[in-house]
DNA sequence: CAGATCCGCAACCCACCAGTTGCACATTTC
DNA sequence: GAAATGTGCAACTGGTGGGTTGCGGATCTG
């Protein structure tokens, strides 16, 4: 259900590495090593990040050769931010509308 | 800044017995007492995880006597929304209308 | 081929956190 | 006043997760 993808995500985002790291991404595809040179950390912590969010379904990875770049899959975001809006809409106009508007998904 | 707010919003929701406490919460505000006895854990457990929550702004504590009844303040879900739609927005034209919703404050 | 570069896997610290128990304090109730 | 109930604080334990180092395999480049 989105139970489980919502938390999935929200311990993904926990972490301050990893939101930097998914800012990073988002803002430019890249390679791990490439994200580790730009860090204070090694590069298996950074690939380790990548798996917590790859397992969140927030990266989608592309092997080319003999790296593998990142990108960014924001579609589980929209699930956790239901969740939220669920939780929180009682109390919020505001979050009553997100609600509705991201009860469906976009009809592509 | 509302980078940080997002983190400990994720943070606290990042644990399934917080999610599910604030759940019931937002169902109907309660004491911590009143949590333990319908969760498979002690009352101190119960406890330092609505301190979590409270720490993320995310309850409000109001004593009336001898017990402590704990309600939700739904502000930093919107916060925490806004972040994760601004860094997804990009790719996704549902979420980047959310970005919109998110930004200004209610209309009304 | 040889060196360099990128990746994955494994083992190993270290810190933090969820949960517990125990005890002391405040408040209601009899 | 005394018992019961609700809360807070402190110490302890087990487990998990971030980070590191080391090594071996795969792939590009000279």
């Amino acid at each position: 259900m989105a139970e489980d993808s919502a938390g999935a995500v929200f311990g993904a985002l926990a972490e301050p590495m990893r939101r930097q790291l998914l800012q990073s991404i988002a803002d430019h595809p890249a390679t791990a090593t490439e994200l580790a040179s730009r860090l204070p950390i090694s590069r298996q912590a950074v690939t380790k990040h990548l798996s917590s969010l790859s397992a969140a379904g927030l990266l989608e990875r592309e092997r080319s050769g003999r790296d593998i770049r990142y990108r960014l899959t924001p579609a589980p975001l929209g699930e956790a931010m239901s969740w939220m809006a669920e939780v929180g809409g009682q109390w919020d106009d505001r979050l009553s509308r997100l609600s509705l508007t991201l009860g469906r998904p976009d009809p592509r």
